[in-house]
DNA sequence: TATGCGATATTCT
DNA sequence: GAATATCGCATAG
């Protein structure tokens, strides 16, 4: 029996000029959409389940106290990855929101494995699929995400980028986000909903 | 399902 | 020195 990590998905580069403006907007326009992720001669393939926005002038986002080495890539217009590390241990994958010179994001948070599936194990040190890459640290171990990703425009072919759904999404919902500290009541979580690769409480995914 | 803890490194105070 | 957009394992309910 063919195994389902190497079906091929038909999914399309997503234009820049297609990317909402507005950073909450993009963030509920990419649940639904896939992350393409090339890396040798095979990809890996996720359907973005979870994100997050942190829009322009909420101070627990990244890009709050203004443009630095660090956070550049949060400042280069929409569709380009932002890469930090945190926690001494974890990468996270972010997608740059706004206008060129205004520093926004939206941190994906989840993925639906659905091509290189294989891959994604062998990073992950697991086989049970709903694990591969459900939460952002999960997420950037399972796309072999590091720094130097940073940075890289996710709207041209290279080695990773956001690409078209590969089928409908149903009903997205919203609710706070997770693990800050500031401004915690901001509705800026998107995902969708009834999902199992969605990641944090079952209490926050219901609708 | 919820809560607690330790691991670990970069950034900011 | 403290905090951190987390995870995996432990234990309790």
């Amino acid at each position: 029996m063919q195994s389902v990590s190497h079906v091929a998905y038909d999914v399309r580069r997503l234009s820049r000029a297609g990317l909402p403006l507005g950073t909450a907007e993009l963030a509920r326009y990419l649940v639904g959409k896939t992350i393409v992720r090339n890396v040798g001669r095979s990809r890996i393939v996720g359907r973005i389940v979870e994100t997050e926005a942190y829009p322009p002038g909420d101070s627990s986002g990244h890009a709050y106290r203004g443009e630095t080495a660090s956070n550049h890539s949060l400042f280069l217009g929409r569709g380009f990855a932002y890469v930090y590390f945190t926690y001494g241990m974890h990468y996270m994958l972010n997608v740059s929101a706004e206008e060129p010179g205004v520093g926004a994001g939206v941190l994906l948070r989840a993925l639906e494995p659905l091509e290189g599936i294989k891959l994604m194990e062998r990073r992950r040190r697991t086989e049970e699929l709903v694990d591969l890459a459900r939460g952002p640290g999960r997420l950037a171990v399972a796309l072999q995400i590091d720094q130097r990703l940073d940075g890289v425009d996710l709207c041209v072919d290279g080695p990773l980028w956001l690409g078209t759904e590969a089928r409908k999404t149903l009903h997205i919902g919203r609710s706070v986000r997770i693990g800050i500290t500031r401004e915690v009541d901001r509705l800026m979580r998107f995902f969708e909903v009834g999902n199992p690769f969605v990641s944090g409480p079952k209490s926050l995914s219901m609708k």
